[in-house]
DNA sequence: GAAACGTGGTT
DNA sequence: TAACCAAGTTT
């Protein structure tokens, strides 16, 4: 048994009932799920996955509502500018490719959002193209197992591109499952702070495991804070905006935050990244017609 | 390559 | 409780 046939023989097995690995799950509720997995825990995807989906089964229903209403929808997921881009993918997508999905690997780079990692698992997952398909969790697995050190780097290389293509079964159809299984164990069993070695269809061969598992010695990474910095006061700003029905004036955001220097910095970083725009001495979320909002 | 970018649950 | 962690992308 190779590597990959453990992983999906474990995954047949052990994977995770997930809506969008519906059999009749469209190209575009895979490409919604990817963009909203990026750095979103599944179980906070996955009703904001069903919701999205019912109100916009498709790119051009998408790309027919303004960024605002998708913003709006995105919710507390986190990251809403991950909304404006898949708005500006459903955009694109009418544009270029007559309202479908497009199925190569280079096209789908080209779409906003979409980086090494989606776009190699929309053309892997919704079309069954062979790529290798790195995620933080396939890198933790290949890390260890294969390379036997406890951790992987912060971002995904060629090289681990090139060691994951390695691992991957000539026929496609089966590197899509070994891809989708690698993700799952590291999800489920090989994860970050304390891996389930014992349910590890791995453990038998797994190079950090034979090594007796050392800990990650090096410099750990900066820890990412949240509370007091730029990205909390935007929170603070959008909340504010998302619930609101109309322009929303200046006084009304001023009282998310006391320090005016850095709140007039978020709310400019808002409209700069193109989330927010000005409306006399209001603001509205982007793509918010006032006009409407008064209806 | 580092830094910015949200939010909430877990340890 | 502070830090860590979660299917990354962009600049």
């Amino acid at each position: 048994m190779t590597l990959a046939e453990d992983a999906i023989a474990w995954y047949d097995a052990n994977a995770r009932d997930l809506p969008w690995r519906q059999p009749d799950t469209t190209p575009w509720g895979v490409l919604v799920s990817e963009v909203m997995l990026q750095q979103t825990p599944v179980v906070r995807v996955e009703p904001a996955w069903r919701a999205w989906m019912t109100r916009w089964p498709t790119p051009a229903a998408l790309a027919a509502d303004p960024p605002s209403e998708a913003i709006r929808m995105w919710g507390r997921l986190g990251y809403p500018r991950r909304a404006m881009r898949l708005h500006a993918c459903a955009v694109a997508m009418v544009e270029r490719h007559g309202g479908d999905v497009p199925s190569d690997l280079d096209q789908l780079l080209a779409l906003p959002g979409v980086g090494t990692y989606t776009g190699r698992a929309v053309a892997t997952f919704a079309y069954g193209q062979r790529h290798p398909v790195v995620d933080t969790n396939v890198r933790r697995v290949v890390s260890r197992a294969v390379e036997g050190k406890p951790d992987a780097g912060p971002n995904t290389t060629a090289a681990d591109l090139a060691a994951v293509e390695e691992l991957l079964p000539s026929d496609a159809a089966k590197a899509a499952r070994a891809s989708i299984a690698f993700m799952e164990i590291g999800a489920l069993v090989c994860t970050a702070r304390s891996p389930r070695c014992a349910d590890c269809p791995f453990e038998a061969i797994c190079a950090w495991r034979l090594d007796g598992s050392p800990p990650l010695d090096g410099p750990s990474r900066k820890p990412q804070r949240y509370a007091g910095t730029d990205r909390q006061v935007r929170g603070l700003l959008l909340e504010v905006l998302r619930h609101a029905t109309g322009p929303v004036p200046k006084q009304r955001l001023d009282l998310v935050w006391t320090d005016e220097v850095q709140r007039a910095r978020a709310l400019s970083g808002l409209v700069e990244d193109g989330l927010v725009e000005p409306f006399g001495g209001s603001f509205v979320l982007a793509g918010d017609s006032p006009e409407v909002q008064i209806l």
